[in-house]
DNA sequence: CATATTGTACTATATGAATTAATACACTTA
DNA sequence: TAAGTGTATTAATTCATATAGTACAATATG
């Protein structure tokens, strides 16, 4: 569980937000459950302790944890109204790579698929609290 | 055209490849079609003449432009064949986002619209050559 | 209360990427 | 020959990343 690459030229604590976010998203880590401690996870990846601190300050930024000082980390409830300005930029991005991948011969059947499969990871219902 | 964002934590190069990719994709730059040559749109951005070369360096190896020494950067004809490995990069980062998307709220009937929407963008028809 | 565990803050340092600057060279065109 | 192209190289600066070390505050537990 959250494997790294140190040597990748994208940052680690970049690499952090997005497989935790991936294991929020497809619930494997479900509201409330309780992160690593930043101590812990530090030591277990082999990296410094400031790096990981620096993931979840961001993770939570955007929503995706909350912070119990003298307690640790957990997975936060999804609060769609937070994310409004989050979405708009995913959305231009999607809009930037479907262009990209058409361009460069992906057919839009298999976009469509795409999204059919993102739909059913996600658990296919919309979480509306 | 080409506006760019000097103070962007986004580095001037990687702006410049997506702004340009952006012209090839919509055809606004056609194949064949001379790009600026890299002293002229060194001095109309007003920045450096390697971070152009940089980026049309770039450019070249992910095949949307070619160059001919002496004469200058032209857009590709697009070769699919050379394009494998970047698709199937581009499908899972589409894939990942496709994901967060959905997690945070925005609905499966809104992601494949976007879809639609980049299949008019890019003409639509399936370029084979 | 004492102790351990948690998150947080801060300073200092090292490394690498991004960017600029300046120069030089090779090829093409007129 | 001259001007315009891409290319290569070196040096210097700036900034983000990452580490190291230390300290402090809040919480839980005994």
């Amino acid at each position: 569980m959250l494997q790294l690459d140190l040597r990748s030229r994208q940052p680690i604590y970049e690499q952090l937000i997005e497989k935790i976010k991936e294991l929020i998203i497809t619930e494997v880590w479900r509201t409330d459950d309780q992160l690593p401690s930043v101590r812990a996870l530090a030591q277990q990846l082999t990296i410094n302790p400031n790096t990981i601190q620096k993931a979840y300050r961001e993770l939570e930024r955007e929503g995706f944890i909350y912070t119990v000082k003298g307690r640790g980390n957990f997975v936060a409830p999804i609060d769609i109204t937070m994310h409004r300005e989050k979405l708009a930029k995913i959305q231009e991005e999607i809009a930037r790579l479907l262009a990209e991948a058409m361009y460069l011969g992906m057919t839009k059947e298999k976009l469509m698929h795409l999204v059919h499969q993102a739909a059913e990871q996600t658990g296919g219902e919309q979480q509306n609290d």
